[in-house]
DNA sequence: CTAGAACTTAAAGTTAACTTTAAGTCAAGG
DNA sequence: CCTTGACTTAAAGTTAACTTTAAGTTCTAG
Protein backbone atom coordinates (compact mmCIF):
# COMPACT_ATOMS: atom_id res chain seq x y z
CA UNK A 1 0.00 0.00 0.00
CA UNK A 2 1.59 3.54 -1.38
CA UNK A 3 -0.13 6.86 0.07
CA UNK A 4 0.06 9.83 -1.34
CA UNK A 5 0.90 13.31 0.90
CA UNK A 6 -2.27 14.23 1.51
CA UNK A 7 -3.53 10.60 2.59
CA UNK A 8 -0.44 9.98 5.08
CA UNK A 9 -0.86 13.57 6.44
CA UNK A 10 -4.56 12.47 6.86
CA UNK A 11 -3.36 9.28 8.39
CA UNK A 12 -1.21 11.04 10.75
CA UNK A 13 -3.12 13.73 11.58
CA UNK A 14 -0.95 15.89 10.28
CA UNK A 15 -0.93 18.64 7.56
CA UNK A 16 0.09 18.01 3.77
CA UNK A 17 1.94 21.11 4.19
CA UNK A 18 3.96 19.85 6.88
CA UNK A 19 5.33 17.24 5.35
CA UNK A 20 6.23 18.66 2.25
CA UNK A 21 8.14 21.07 4.39
CA UNK A 22 9.75 18.63 6.13
CA UNK A 23 10.42 16.92 3.12
CA UNK A 24 12.33 19.98 2.18
CA UNK A 25 13.88 20.47 5.44
CA UNK A 26 15.86 16.93 4.13
CA UNK A 27 13.94 14.52 6.55
CA UNK A 28 12.38 12.65 4.24
CA UNK A 29 15.11 11.56 2.46
CA UNK A 30 13.28 7.99 2.06
CA UNK A 31 10.20 8.55 0.31
CA UNK A 32 10.23 7.67 -3.30
CA UNK A 33 8.43 9.41 -6.29
CA UNK A 34 6.49 8.43 -8.83
CA UNK A 35 7.76 8.76 -12.41
CA UNK A 36 5.43 12.04 -12.45
CA UNK A 37 7.15 13.35 -9.20
CA UNK A 38 4.93 12.49 -7.22
CA UNK A 39 5.37 11.55 -3.14
CA UNK A 40 4.75 8.00 -2.71
CA UNK A 41 4.82 6.98 0.96
CA UNK A 42 5.35 3.22 1.91
CA UNK A 43 3.93 1.70 4.41
CA UNK A 44 7.22 1.55 6.03
CA UNK A 45 8.02 5.11 6.03
CA UNK A 46 5.20 5.44 8.72
CA UNK A 47 8.00 3.92 11.52
CA UNK A 48 10.08 6.96 10.29
CA UNK A 49 7.29 9.17 10.74
CA UNK A 50 6.35 8.27 13.90
CA UNK A 51 10.36 8.28 15.23
CA UNK A 52 10.12 11.70 13.68
CA UNK A 53 7.00 12.92 15.27
CA UNK A 54 8.81 11.59 19.30
CA UNK A 55 11.84 13.58 18.19
CA UNK A 56 10.01 16.25 17.89
CA UNK A 57 7.87 15.81 20.82
CA UNK A 58 11.30 15.65 22.77
CA UNK A 59 11.78 18.89 21.64
CA UNK A 60 14.58 18.41 19.37
CA UNK A 61 14.84 20.81 16.67
CA UNK A 62 14.02 19.97 12.84
CA UNK A 63 17.86 20.35 12.11
CA UNK A 64 19.09 17.49 14.75
CA UNK A 65 16.09 15.35 13.50
CA UNK A 66 18.13 15.71 9.89
CA UNK A 67 21.42 15.06 11.29
CA UNK A 68 19.96 11.48 12.88
CA UNK A 69 18.03 10.55 9.46
CA UNK A 70 20.89 11.66 7.48
CA UNK A 71 22.97 9.04 10.30
CA UNK A 72 20.19 6.22 9.82
CA UNK A 73 20.77 6.79 6.00
CA UNK A 74 24.73 5.98 6.43
CA UNK A 75 24.30 2.67 7.73
CA UNK A 76 25.74 0.86 10.46
CA UNK A 77 28.63 2.79 11.08
CA UNK A 78 26.55 5.34 12.91
CA UNK A 79 25.00 3.14 15.34
CA UNK A 80 27.54 4.38 18.05
CA UNK A 81 26.58 8.07 17.22
CA UNK A 82 22.60 7.22 17.18
CA UNK A 83 23.02 5.55 20.80
CA UNK A 84 24.66 8.49 22.08
CA UNK A 85 22.34 10.67 20.40
CA UNK A 86 19.14 8.69 22.00
CA UNK A 87 20.89 8.27 25.30
CA UNK A 88 21.09 12.46 25.25
CA UNK A 89 17.72 12.91 24.65
CA UNK A 90 17.22 10.73 27.93
CA UNK A 91 18.77 12.99 30.01
CA UNK A 92 17.04 15.72 27.97
CA UNK A 93 13.01 14.13 28.73
CA UNK A 94 14.17 13.58 32.48
CA UNK A 95 15.10 16.73 33.03
CA UNK A 96 12.12 18.03 31.44
CA UNK A 97 10.25 15.44 33.43
CA UNK A 98 11.59 16.49 36.84
CA UNK A 99 11.07 20.46 35.79
CA UNK A 100 7.37 19.43 34.77
CA UNK A 101 6.45 17.64 38.63
CA UNK A 102 7.21 21.16 39.95
CA UNK A 103 5.36 22.96 37.86
CA UNK A 104 2.73 20.93 38.55
CA UNK A 105 3.45 21.16 42.30
CA UNK A 106 3.09 24.73 41.53
CA UNK A 107 -0.05 24.63 40.37
CA UNK A 108 -1.39 22.28 42.86
CA UNK A 109 -0.14 24.90 45.51
CA UNK A 110 -2.02 27.47 43.63
CA UNK A 111 -5.25 25.26 43.51
CA UNK A 112 -5.30 24.92 47.14
CA UNK A 113 -4.34 28.53 47.05
CA UNK A 114 -7.73 29.73 45.48
CA UNK A 115 -9.74 26.82 46.88
CA UNK A 116 -9.09 28.44 50.36
CA UNK A 117 -9.90 32.26 48.97
CA UNK A 118 -12.79 31.15 48.01
CA UNK A 119 -13.95 29.27 51.48
CA UNK A 120 -12.78 32.61 53.07
CA UNK A 121 -13.84 35.14 50.28
CA UNK A 122 -10.39 36.58 49.91
CA UNK A 123 -7.02 35.83 49.14
CA UNK A 124 -5.98 37.22 52.28
CA UNK A 125 -6.97 33.92 53.85
CA UNK A 126 -4.03 31.99 51.81
CA UNK A 127 -1.79 35.08 51.48
CA UNK A 128 -1.23 35.84 55.08
CA UNK A 129 -1.46 32.49 56.47
CA UNK A 130 1.49 31.40 58.46
CA UNK A 131 3.59 28.55 56.89
CA UNK A 132 2.70 26.23 59.70
CA UNK A 133 -1.05 26.77 59.17
CA UNK A 134 -0.07 25.71 55.15
CA UNK A 135 -0.58 21.95 54.44
CA UNK A 136 2.80 20.14 54.67
CA UNK A 137 3.42 19.75 51.17
CA UNK A 138 2.87 23.22 49.96
CA UNK A 139 5.37 24.88 52.53
CA UNK A 140 8.56 23.98 50.22
CA UNK A 141 6.93 25.44 46.89
CA UNK A 142 5.42 28.44 49.03
CA UNK A 143 8.58 29.50 49.78
CA UNK A 144 10.45 28.80 46.92
CA UNK A 145 7.75 30.97 45.16
CA UNK A 146 8.41 34.27 47.74
CA UNK A 147 11.91 34.34 47.18
CA UNK A 148 14.32 34.22 43.38
CA UNK A 149 15.74 30.99 42.16
CA UNK A 150 18.79 29.76 43.91
CA UNK A 151 18.20 31.95 47.13
CA UNK A 152 18.71 29.99 49.87
CA UNK A 153 15.48 29.99 51.51
CA UNK A 154 16.46 28.95 54.54
CA UNK A 155 16.47 29.27 58.58
CA UNK B 1 14.98 46.53 49.01
CA UNK B 2 14.14 47.71 45.63
CA UNK B 3 15.61 46.46 42.62
CA UNK B 4 16.18 48.03 38.77
CA UNK B 5 15.20 46.30 35.74
CA UNK B 6 18.56 44.84 35.22
CA UNK B 7 19.09 43.79 38.88
CA UNK B 8 15.69 41.77 38.87
CA UNK B 9 16.89 40.11 35.54
CA UNK B 10 19.77 38.86 37.00
CA UNK B 11 18.32 37.87 40.36
CA UNK B 12 15.79 35.58 38.25
CA UNK B 13 18.03 34.63 35.38
CA UNK B 14 16.55 36.45 32.39
CA UNK B 15 17.67 38.90 30.28
CA UNK B 16 16.48 42.41 31.29
CA UNK B 17 15.14 42.66 28.01
CA UNK B 18 12.50 39.99 28.98
CA UNK B 19 11.01 41.65 31.40
CA UNK B 20 10.64 44.79 29.56
CA UNK B 21 8.83 43.23 27.04
CA UNK B 22 6.68 41.22 29.80
CA UNK B 23 5.97 44.97 31.04
CA UNK B 24 4.83 46.39 27.77
CA UNK B 25 2.44 43.33 27.35
CA UNK B 26 0.58 43.99 30.24
CA UNK B 27 2.81 41.51 32.12
CA UNK B 28 3.85 43.58 34.96
CA UNK B 29 1.54 46.23 35.93
CA UNK B 30 2.28 45.93 39.89
CA UNK B 31 6.16 47.17 38.96
CA UNK B 32 6.09 50.83 40.52
CA UNK B 33 8.44 53.61 38.67
CA UNK B 34 10.54 56.33 40.29
CA UNK B 35 10.04 59.86 39.37
CA UNK B 36 12.16 59.60 36.54
CA UNK B 37 10.31 56.79 35.08
CA UNK B 38 12.76 53.95 36.47
CA UNK B 39 11.19 50.48 37.51
CA UNK B 40 11.14 49.76 41.10
CA UNK B 41 10.83 45.86 41.52
CA UNK B 42 9.98 45.19 44.75
CA UNK B 43 11.06 42.16 47.09
CA UNK B 44 7.41 41.10 47.21
CA UNK B 45 7.11 41.50 43.00
CA UNK B 46 9.58 38.00 43.02
CA UNK B 47 6.27 36.12 43.39
CA UNK B 48 4.80 37.63 40.84
CA UNK B 49 7.34 37.27 38.70
CA UNK B 50 7.77 33.29 39.86
CA UNK B 51 4.21 32.36 39.27
CA UNK B 52 4.55 33.94 35.59
CA UNK B 53 7.95 31.68 35.21
CA UNK B 54 5.75 28.95 36.28
CA UNK B 55 2.84 29.20 33.63
CA UNK B 56 5.21 29.88 30.87
CA UNK B 57 7.23 26.50 31.69
CA UNK B 58 3.56 24.93 31.95
CA UNK B 59 3.10 26.22 28.25
CA UNK B 60 0.23 29.10 28.57
CA UNK B 61 1.06 32.19 25.96
CA UNK B 62 2.18 35.97 27.45
CA UNK B 63 -2.17 36.86 26.51
CA UNK B 64 -3.80 34.27 29.09
CA UNK B 65 -1.15 34.64 31.16
CA UNK B 66 -2.31 38.54 31.11
CA UNK B 67 -5.46 38.19 31.67
CA UNK B 68 -4.65 36.15 34.93
CA UNK B 69 -2.41 38.98 36.10
CA UNK B 70 -5.44 41.22 35.11
CA UNK B 71 -7.82 39.06 36.87
CA UNK B 72 -5.36 38.79 39.78
CA UNK B 73 -5.50 42.89 40.64
CA UNK B 74 -9.56 42.93 39.88
CA UNK B 75 -9.53 41.58 43.27
CA UNK B 76 -11.21 39.01 45.45
CA UNK B 77 -14.51 38.92 42.99
CA UNK B 78 -12.23 36.92 40.37
CA UNK B 79 -11.49 34.36 42.45
CA UNK B 80 -13.47 31.12 41.14
CA UNK B 81 -12.01 32.36 37.71
CA UNK B 82 -8.31 32.35 38.55
CA UNK B 83 -9.27 28.83 40.69
CA UNK B 84 -11.13 27.73 37.06
CA UNK B 85 -7.67 28.45 35.54
CA UNK B 86 -5.39 26.62 37.34
CA UNK B 87 -7.98 23.41 37.59
CA UNK B 88 -7.44 23.93 33.80
CA UNK B 89 -3.74 24.09 34.24
CA UNK B 90 -3.87 21.11 36.35
CA UNK B 91 -5.57 18.87 33.46
CA UNK B 92 -3.53 20.52 30.58
CA UNK B 93 -0.19 19.56 32.74
CA UNK B 94 -1.39 15.98 33.03
CA UNK B 95 -1.85 16.05 29.43
CA UNK B 96 1.63 16.85 28.94
CA UNK B 97 2.98 14.79 31.50
CA UNK B 98 1.14 11.45 30.01
CA UNK B 99 3.15 12.55 26.28
CA UNK B 100 6.31 12.93 28.06
CA UNK B 101 6.17 9.72 29.51
CA UNK B 102 5.13 8.59 26.21
CA UNK B 103 7.88 9.89 24.86
CA UNK B 104 10.54 8.59 27.29
CA UNK B 105 9.23 5.09 26.36
CA UNK B 106 9.96 6.04 22.81
CA UNK B 107 13.70 7.13 23.76
CA UNK B 108 14.16 3.98 26.08
CA UNK B 109 13.21 1.73 22.80
CA UNK B 110 15.16 3.38 20.84
CA UNK B 111 18.05 2.82 22.90
CA UNK B 112 17.40 -0.53 23.79
CA UNK B 113 17.36 -0.96 19.50
CA UNK B 114 20.40 0.90 19.28
CA UNK B 115 22.16 -1.13 21.80
CA UNK B 116 21.31 -4.38 20.56
CA UNK B 117 22.52 -3.58 17.15
CA UNK B 118 25.76 -1.98 18.53
CA UNK B 119 26.00 -5.58 19.70
CA UNK B 120 25.43 -7.28 16.68
CA UNK B 121 26.82 -5.01 14.19
CA UNK B 122 24.08 -4.10 12.43
CA UNK B 123 20.82 -2.46 13.06
CA UNK B 124 19.06 -5.57 11.18
CA UNK B 125 19.86 -7.08 14.69
CA UNK B 126 16.54 -5.08 16.68
CA UNK B 127 15.26 -4.65 13.25
CA UNK B 128 14.30 -7.60 12.35
CA UNK B 129 13.73 -9.67 15.65
CA UNK B 130 10.67 -11.37 16.29
CA UNK B 131 8.49 -9.62 18.46
CA UNK B 132 8.38 -12.56 20.94
CA UNK B 133 12.26 -11.71 21.03
CA UNK B 134 11.76 -8.02 21.79
CA UNK B 135 11.97 -7.53 25.30
CA UNK B 136 8.56 -7.49 26.86
CA UNK B 137 8.19 -3.46 27.92
CA UNK B 138 9.41 -2.56 24.48
CA UNK B 139 7.08 -4.73 22.43
CA UNK B 140 3.79 -2.16 22.67
CA UNK B 141 5.72 0.74 21.82
CA UNK B 142 7.50 -1.20 19.06
CA UNK B 143 3.66 -2.40 17.54
CA UNK B 144 2.68 1.35 17.86
CA UNK B 145 5.71 3.17 16.31
CA UNK B 146 5.19 0.46 13.11
CA UNK B 147 1.47 2.06 12.33
CA UNK B 148 0.05 5.21 12.34
CA UNK B 149 -1.89 6.44 15.43
CA UNK B 150 -5.25 5.55 15.91
CA UNK B 151 -4.38 2.03 13.53
CA UNK B 152 -5.63 -0.49 15.69
CA UNK B 153 -2.42 -2.71 16.27
CA UNK B 154 -4.72 -5.36 17.60
CA UNK B 155 -4.64 -9.07 16.79
C1' DC C 1 29.22 69.13 38.39
C1' DT C 2 30.25 65.86 35.30
C1' DA C 3 31.33 61.19 33.31
C1' DG C 4 29.55 57.04 32.34
C1' DA C 5 26.91 53.02 33.45
C1' DA C 6 22.36 51.71 33.39
C1' DC C 7 18.07 53.17 32.55
C1' DT C 8 13.95 54.74 29.10
C1' DT C 9 10.92 54.01 24.66
C1' DA C 10 9.72 52.88 19.93
C1' DA C 11 10.68 50.40 16.26
C1' DA C 12 12.96 47.13 13.69
C1' DG C 13 15.18 42.53 13.52
C1' DT C 14 15.46 37.47 14.63
C1' DT C 15 14.20 32.60 14.82
C1' DA C 16 11.71 28.36 14.32
C1' DA C 17 8.28 25.95 12.40
C1' DC C 18 5.00 26.11 9.79
C1' DT C 19 1.19 27.92 6.36
C1' DT C 20 -0.39 30.20 2.38
C1' DT C 21 -0.22 31.63 -2.28
C1' DA C 22 0.60 31.38 -7.11
C1' DA C 23 1.42 29.18 -11.12
C1' DG C 24 1.66 25.19 -13.00
C1' DT C 25 1.51 19.55 -13.54
C1' DC C 26 -0.39 14.87 -12.84
C1' DA C 27 -3.81 11.25 -12.88
C1' DA C 28 -8.41 9.12 -12.69
C1' DG C 29 -13.35 9.07 -14.12
C1' DG C 30 -16.76 10.05 -17.65
C1' DC D 1 -10.11 14.17 -24.76
C1' DC D 2 -11.32 16.81 -20.94
C1' DT D 3 -12.44 18.11 -16.43
C1' DT D 4 -11.32 18.15 -11.71
C1' DG D 5 -9.15 17.40 -7.53
C1' DA D 6 -4.84 16.58 -5.65
C1' DC D 7 -0.34 17.00 -6.57
C1' DT D 8 4.30 19.95 -7.57
C1' DT D 9 7.70 24.01 -6.37
C1' DA D 10 9.32 28.53 -4.98
C1' DA D 11 8.53 32.24 -2.53
C1' DA D 12 6.23 35.02 0.52
C1' DG D 13 3.52 35.37 4.83
C1' DT D 14 2.52 34.22 9.80
C1' DT D 15 3.13 33.87 14.81
C1' DA D 16 5.17 34.00 19.31
C1' DA D 17 8.50 35.44 22.10
C1' DC D 18 12.05 37.65 22.38
C1' DT D 19 16.40 40.64 21.14
C1' DT D 20 18.67 44.46 19.19
C1' DT D 21 19.21 49.12 17.91
C1' DA D 22 18.97 54.02 18.23
C1' DA D 23 18.28 58.08 20.42
C1' DG D 24 17.72 60.00 24.46
C1' DT D 25 17.32 60.30 30.02
C1' DT D 26 18.48 59.21 34.88
C1' DC D 27 21.26 58.09 38.65
C1' DT D 28 25.62 57.62 41.19
C1' DA D 29 30.40 57.98 42.28
C1' DG D 30 34.26 60.80 42.23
Amino acid sequence: MVYTVGEMAKLLGVAASTLRYYDKEGLLPFVERSSGGIRMFRESDIEWLQVIGCMKKAGMSIKDIRQYIEMALQGDDTIDLRLAMFRRQQEVLKQQMAELQHTMEMVDYKCWYYETAKEAGTVDAPQKMELAEVPERFRKIRQELRTAPGTAATI
